[in-house]
DNA sequence: CGATTGCTTGAATCTATTCAAGCACTGTGG
DNA sequence: CCACAGTGCTTGAATAGATTCAAGCAATCG
């Protein structure tokens, strides 16, 4: 039996609700025995049916919808003890493909045990439609994101809820963080070109805001940053209400 | 006691799901009063905490996030049979604003009774987690449709699912719908100016694919709008799999 | 070692915004 | 009853901004 207890997932649910340590015992025991995913061997597909939910354990994995041209947007980032393919369960068959971009980690949630155990245990279904509403809270920031700022706010908004998720998890600080996204992987996340991308960056980094490089972004002057892009972050670390 | 069958919620669910009509009855047993709100008297506001969940009766509505530039982004219109506010109730305090479009009626639900339901009528529990479901798969949709096509493209898309769901609750079809919007609304929804619209929808009629004037959407050409824009209605109207 | 991918930069083009102005309609207060 | 302010719709002209095209460089991978 797996413990989960100092796993990101835990370290994501205690900062934010508090859930015993019994309680994130019997949310390991709905965990079935971790699996590995390399790149290029995609987790869920557009249009699969049957598919499976899962946490990600370690590694990066982003979600998007691609469209009859070629191009794609991508929806979310996942990073470790973020939930998977949920709605593709729910729906029975999956809207968007989620892909690796670094060597993954997950486990299967198993699904028919996962009614009994919120019947046993509500304050665990709590914490899970807390999870599933704060995704959609993202879900909905990146709209605003996109929708109505400029592309340099655009950037920075998103480096800075990147940081801010990474912090509760241990990845993290005010300082920076290491991200493995490319240029390319940031254009289709945030609707700009990769060249545009480029552009934006070397902005941020000339005006002395935040730097990204080789695969480590720095926040350079974080107060700043955090005016420059309006970022509020109360959407990412705030108690669920239902479960005090 | 009110009956919410031949409501908009209940043909919505029905067209996707099947409830019967007992279980209908049963939601509709959730419902409080219902409430008039006119226009200029948010239901919603920011930052607000302690918010009920509503379903809409009748009318429109919209959900926004405003800035601090003053600029807002338009979430998503909810049309009669729409869940209002859920999020707001799991998270204790709203993140974003709801505002009346029309002179709109809305049920409050009795969030203290839902759970005790749940445990009685699974279908119940399952049927709204699907609504919910559906309801992130749109601002997914939104998402993309901002980020990754081109005004024109934007605007078809938008209409097209407009159209697809008011056909659910009997106010719409392929030929058409009766719609309250203004261009500044559509332009805070879809990420424009306001003046941008009002072009974007002459090159749409031009063309003739659909024209909007008098509050009235007239689809010209169905089949092409739909080529044009890339949609797909999928994700509005499938049935949920766990209610087989 | 050739092929691929990502990063970087410049130049030209295209596209949406902004600014401006006129028109129609509605509701308000003198 | 009418003048006026406010809002929405429409159009043109100027501006600002992102994309596209093109090219060179570095690193990685078969």
């Amino acid at each position: 039996m797996k413990t989960i207890l100092n796993t990101p997932i835990a370290l994501k649910l205690s900062a934010c609700i508090g859930l015993s340590e019994h309680e994130l015992e019997i949310l390991g025991q709905l965990l079935k025995q971790s699996r590995e995913i390399r790149v290029g061997q995609d987790l869920v597909q557009q249009g699969e049916t049957n598919q499976a939910a899962f946490i990600l354990m370690s590694g990066w994995v982003c979600s998007y919808k691609i469209q009859a041209d070629g191009t794609r947007q991508i929806v979310d980032f996942q990073i470790p003890g973020d939930f998977l393919g949920v709605r593709s369960v729910l729906f029975h068959t999956s809207d968007h493909n989620i892909e690796p971009i670094t060597e993954v980690e997950v486990c299967e949630i198993l699904i028919p045990r996962l009614l009994d155990t919120f019947a046993q245990h509500p304050r665990l279904a709590m914490a899970l439609l807390w999870a599933l509403s704060r995704d959609e809270a993202m879900v909905v920031e990146h709209l605003v994101n996109i929708g109505r700022r400029n592309p340099a706010e655009r950037m920075a908004h998103f480096l800075l809820e990147l940081g801010a998720r990474l912090s509760l998890i241990g990845a993290g600080s005010k300082t920076g963080f290491t991200c493995p996204l490319t240029q390319p992987l940031l254009a289709d996340a945030l609707g700009l070109s990769a060249v545009h991308v480029n552009r934006v960056l070397r902005q941020l980094r000339e005006v002395g805001m935040a730097t990204f490089r080789d695969g480590q972004v720095v926040f350079d002057n974080y107060d700043r940053l955090v005016a420059f892009a309006d970022f509020d972050s109360s959407y990412l670390d705030q108690a669920g209400p239902l479960l005090t």
